[in-house]
DNA sequence: AAAAGACTGTCGCCTAAGCGACAATGTAAA
DNA sequence: TTTACATTGTCGCTTAGGCGACAGTCTTTT
């Protein structure tokens, strides 16, 4: 269902490539394809989950809105990232909105393709589990950042979240470009535009990053995760 | 090692009770007592975690502190609660500062029986899972509390959160005590005691509850629900 | 019972940050 | 190229809430 490109991405993943070699090959069998247009939405909180999804391509945005229309972004997905795994489990709905921030392909699996391939691989629940903690971890450390640091930091910490997803393959000194707008990132910090611009000027001032039109260019990542104290 | 009485709490839990009978007599076999004395510390964040554990008796803070020493109080978790079980899986550190809040009974389960007892019960994964999914689902409840309520809101979930755990078999309608300092309130809410107090006038004004020293009393806490839009 | 210590109630000052407003700039579409 | 639209830069106003201070009250200890 998936082309050879498509299975090389999933592979190439960490989460995946943990797996041993029988679940793996099983476990792309049962993938299908999902695309979607840019904009499109995939999931509102609360809704019946279907399986459990990889971002092939594009980027997915998890976010939730509050009862005044105001949307908190939690994630923004890139290619290779798994979610959708605590609804399998918990049978309930899913946590937050999920929405194509770009043109998206995923890979999926179905729930009971799901459930299927647990009960054929009993030993491979220990990998989701891990996955659960890992998601576990980064909401506990959201948590902390959030009641914590400073709204500057939090933006520094957010910047440095936003250049690990694109950057895999950036070295500390390397110039990397995040994509994003100052109302997004305000979201993303439950903030707002105004004072997200004027942090992101005095960060400039800094010579940590620069601004520009829909993208920011990190200049010091290094001082970045210093600002936040940055772990790991 | 445990009493029969400890046994019986044990047995009580909702977790513990939805695992199967054989897993069940087995973990009873492996679990041991440890005793602590109001105040002192069982982790600290980062420390290894020696294994899964429950409270029997007494409650339990679960905290981080910031750089500049304030504590966040995330938890206080009651007989019946179970933790510990992310360090388990990922074995990394324990995610929060420990300590006991009053004097202490906790079985637990040391980390290489917990593995042993997996290994042979792999059904029993699935329970984990679940349990994962309950911690990830308040975590992700606990942000959108942070980020989308005004701090009197917060402050109703808090104490809606706080009489749950004592009074399990309370009514809508009895008056539920609350026994928390103004001050641990304020930590469980990143505000500080002067605000927390000028809230608790507020409220006591409107009728839902009745402050006394290091202890509320929630008059009407179906309106407390209401006011910070309690969901299930 | 007295003294010490913990907790509560209430001021008033001060800063961070949300928000409306609007101009300036960049980008895409006709 | 012109027009429309999205995004950024920068005011200034206003408010929530942190924090020091200190008095009053409850509790525990000796």
């Amino acid at each position: 269902m998936l082309s050879e490109k498509q299975q090389q991405v999933v592979k190439a993943t960490p989460w995946f490539a943990s797996l041993s070699q029988d679940v793996q090959a099983d476990f792309l069998c049962a993938l299908k394809l999902i695309e979607l247009k840019r904009g499109s939405n995939l999931y509102r909180k609360g809704d019946q989950g279907l399986g459990f999804h990889c971002v092939l391509s594009g980027r997915v945005a998890i976010s939730n809105v509050d009862q005044c229309g105001k949307k908190l972004l939690l994630a923004q997905l890139e290619s290779g990232s798994w979610f959708g795994e605590i609804s399998m489990f918990d049978g309930k709905g899913r946590t937050h909105d999920t929405d194509a921030d770009t043109d998206l392909a995923l890979a999926f699996i179905r729930r009971d393709d799901f459930h299927h391939l647990l009960k054929q691989h009993p030993s491979s629940y220990l990998y989701f589990a891990q996955l659960l903690c890992q998601k576990i971890r980064s909401a506990f450390s959201y948590i902390d950042t959030y009641s914590t640091l400073t709204l500057k930091q939090q933006l520094a910490k957010r910047l440095v979240l936003l250049s690990n997803n694109f950057g895999q393959q950036q070295t500390e000194h390397a110039n990397i470009e995040v994509s994003a707008s100052q109302e997004s990132l305000a979201m993303m910090i439950s903030s707002s535009r105004q004072t997200v611009n004027k942090l992101l000027k005095e960060l400039e001032g800094q010579r940590l990053l620069k601004t520009m039109y829909r993208k920011i260019t990190i200049l010091d990542l290094a001082a970045l995760k210093d600002l936040c104290d940055w772990q790991e």
